[in-house]
DNA sequence: CCATGGTGCTACGGAACCGTAGCGGAATCG
DNA sequence: CGATTCCGCTACGGTTCCGTAGCACCATGG
């Protein structure tokens, strides 16, 4: 009841663990490393945070940008400027080396793959939003499910960029948006 | 010139190394625990490998199957064995832990990025053979790349299963094969 | 003002790995 | 048979990381 924990000093910690983080690795973000670079005491890091696995979670999710769903009024637009925004994101080495480290992670620690859901779940919903309003218009097929459409929509972009090593053109993405539009496509 | 490596103790120490990346993951496959549960001397173990990433690339690399090109003279059936043989591999978590691993360590080491290319390269091969069969044959739009084409047909599949935990049903299979052929289906 | 409690510093104990040395024993090739 | 060379064992030095202790110092709330 005398001296609140250091704002600055947390900020401190966790702008260093992102560093560290999209820099040289999530296993790289040490405790040591954290306190050497951020100048601030290994034991002051032990105080706001119950071990490492905490600090590195909490810095990853205070990276996590929420985007707003946009509404184009067509489903092409607004697949397009998420996918767009996805490959703005994506496209940067760190953040494919983040996300393999995050899913591995994720694998066979539950609370990490809390964190990697939370992620995820903050990609998908713009795009299930896009796509509720697509069914709701009619350009997609009435037939076909919301989660399949899902994964239908992600799966180019994501194999293409986050399962091998290629980098998303903007040519690219708009071939791939012409084969799923005419696949959602009603009949 | 006198007595060769014991074929015996390489084998066990593969065994057991692909056990231990399988089970437990790869960075829990150390030098020390292939040498107490299989038996073999860690000393032995040096002798046979230069260091401990060699001996987990060699044990994984002992793992990668080839699979035969299916040819049964229709895009649709084509891709549904290849898809089906996906699943059998993936729906092991065990597999997608080794990905998941292999995918973050590929990220980084140049080395590992060979050997996670060799089993994405073992997966493609017939995917190409069979895309390039279905173009050969009419049955895909000729302004559709093939590479383009590949990421497509592949994208769904990976998505729902490496990307996400979901697994991958038969009746879902068959969706995303309708989702397909009618998106790379001449206009 | 003064006690409470955060901060920084250094150091430590413990654990997990790595890779190597040194040794007796056993297998293999010439 | 005999030299060579592998094998298994134990032990070690070195590194990295974790999490904690003890101490002097300083900021804050009552």
């Amino acid at each position: 009841m005398a001296r609140p924990l250091s704002e600055e000093a947390r900020a401190k910690m966790l702008a260093t663990a992102q560093e560290l983080i999209v820099t040289i690795g999530i296993d790289s973000c040490t405790v040591d490393e954290v306190a050497r670079r951020s100048g601030v005491a290994k034991t002051t890091i032990y105080r706001h945070f119950a071990d490492a696995d905490e600090l590195a979670m909490t810095a990853i999710d205070s990276m996590i940008e929420h985007v707003a769903a946009p509404d184009h009024g067509s489903l092409r637009d607004d697949l397009s400027e998420i996918v767009r925004a996805f490959r703005r994101v994506v496209q940067h080495d760190a953040f494919r080396q983040l996300f393999a480290d995050l899913l591995a992670r994720a694998v066979r620690d539950p609370e990490f793959k809390k964190v990697y859901e939370a992620t995820q779940e903050m990609r998908h919903q713009p795009l299930r939003l896009a796509i509720q309003r697509g069914i709701a218009r009619g350009e997609v097929d009435p037939e076909i499910d919301l989660e399949t459409a899902m994964y239908f929509v992600q799966g180019p972009f994501v194999a293409k960029r986050l399962i091998e090593t290629g980098d998303l053109t903007e040519a690219e993405i708009d071939v791939f948006l012409d084969l799923i539009i005419r696949a959602l496509a009603p009949r």
